[in-house]
DNA sequence: CGGTGTGTTGAGGCACATCAAGCCAGGTGG
DNA sequence: CCACCTGGCTTGATGTGCCTCAACACACCG
């Protein structure tokens, strides 16, 4: 499964992607925005190390997370003129400017390229499609389940008995997987009481028991 | 609010698709499939007329319903090199196949169109944000109002006052919405009591009040 | 030291699922 | 023509998972 939505794996195209050209870096603290609602759209943006989250407020004041992306991910995707909602900076985070301008010439040169992205986008259509399935019909530890499974993926290295990165807060976890902070708070408590896994301090997780955790995971497991 | 998902509204790009060159036109009846998960992918369906749905049967048994789809729509976008989900018709359907190779031909020889394709694809991302964002926040009534808004849209003329169809069965319904087809039942007939759609017979709904309509369809105006 | 922000834990309520029965229209056979 | 069946839809009673409200624990910081 795949949580990231607008975060296009960069791996099946990167030498496309650095033939293009590369505008600018830049340098982001946490919760630095990198684009907000609204704003004209300049381009893509790779990044190059760090996490960032996007997402979405409502008039009501209700925040829904669209998607993290993390290295290696292209955020700024699938907006039109301007950019559909926020995206800010979870940690430190490098990122480099990717201008619309110079992707449309090098689509106009050389239409394989146009091909492949059209690829990537359907992908991309199918991996939202797989979400919001996942996200209607889960339960909540489903959904954590899901969610921590994700995130030990994004990873290099083994996914066990090791610390891994969770670098959102709980907040950002609940208006991801739409649920509140103190459901994910039991949810998370109860993993680590059925000894799935383990949370060491904040913003770290291991997973234990990589298994079940992938059973918890899939909706056949305990949807009654 | 879009609900569609994997419907291209061909709308923007109705001569570039013309343009590409038409295959064979195919007859549907109710319920016959236009394709099943894990066949081959020949290229994208133009819908002349009726209406299809496409969706993913799980492990367990669920159904979780993608998109629904009507005449004007282009289904079979976003797939691989196989088809993700089934898709069958919902009445007697028409529709013309676009095969694969006919718009990959046209894209190399208009790079222009795959610009448009890209953008297309793009939007179609966010719809889905936007559809995964709303599934996930909205309740009950909420998410029976959006959907019956959406179909009064598909519609053309008046949106009020007017039997609009209704093709698809209460189960189709729930499956789309993430609801169950007794909790659709219930919504309805609230809705109805509401006065604010009316229900005649099967297959067809009223909208009476469209301002009230759209309230229940947002966000803010109910959710405590 | 208190203040603040993040995370955890507990008690109670509500919306939707589940289980179950009944309604209604269309179809079939006597 | 009526008796019966069937499938889609509606309605009711009950259960439960998550939200809401609330208190508390803990780390960090001035």
């Amino acid at each position: 499964m795949q949580l990231s939505t607008i975060a296009l794996a960069v791996e099946t195209q990167t030498s496309a992607m650095g033939a293009i050209g590369s505008g600018g870096v830049r340098l982001l603290s946490p919760y630095d925005p990198l684009f907000r609602e609204g704003d004209e759209t300049t381009g893509f943006y790779e990044i190059l190390s760090g996490a960032v989250r996007a997402y979405k407020i409502f008039p009501d004041g209700r925040r829904q997370i669209v998607a993290f992306a993390f290295a290696g991910d292209i955020v700024g995707f699938g907006h039109g003129d301007t950019y559909r909602f926020d995206c800010d900076a979870l940690t430190t985070t490098r990122v480099r400017a990717i201008p619309k301008s110079s992707l449309l010439r090098a689509m106009r040169e050389r239409p394989e390229l146009g091909e492949k992205l059209l690829e990537v986008a359907g992908g991309e259509v199918a991996n939202m499609q797989d979400l919001s399935i996942l996200l209607c019909r889960k339960t909540a530890i489903e959904r954590i389940a899901s969610f921590l499974l994700t995130m030990a993926g994004k990873s290099a290295g083994p996914l066990t008995g090791r610390q891994l990165p969770l670098p959102m807060c709980r907040a950002d976890i609940a208006d991801y997987l739409g649920l509140t902070i103190e459901t994910v708070s039991r949810n998370m408590t109860r993993l680590k009481a059925m000894r799935v896994i383990d949370l060491p301090n904040r913003g770290n997780f291991v997973v234990r028991d990589i298994d079940r955790l992938r059973l918890l995971a899939q909706c056949e497991g305990n949807m009654h």
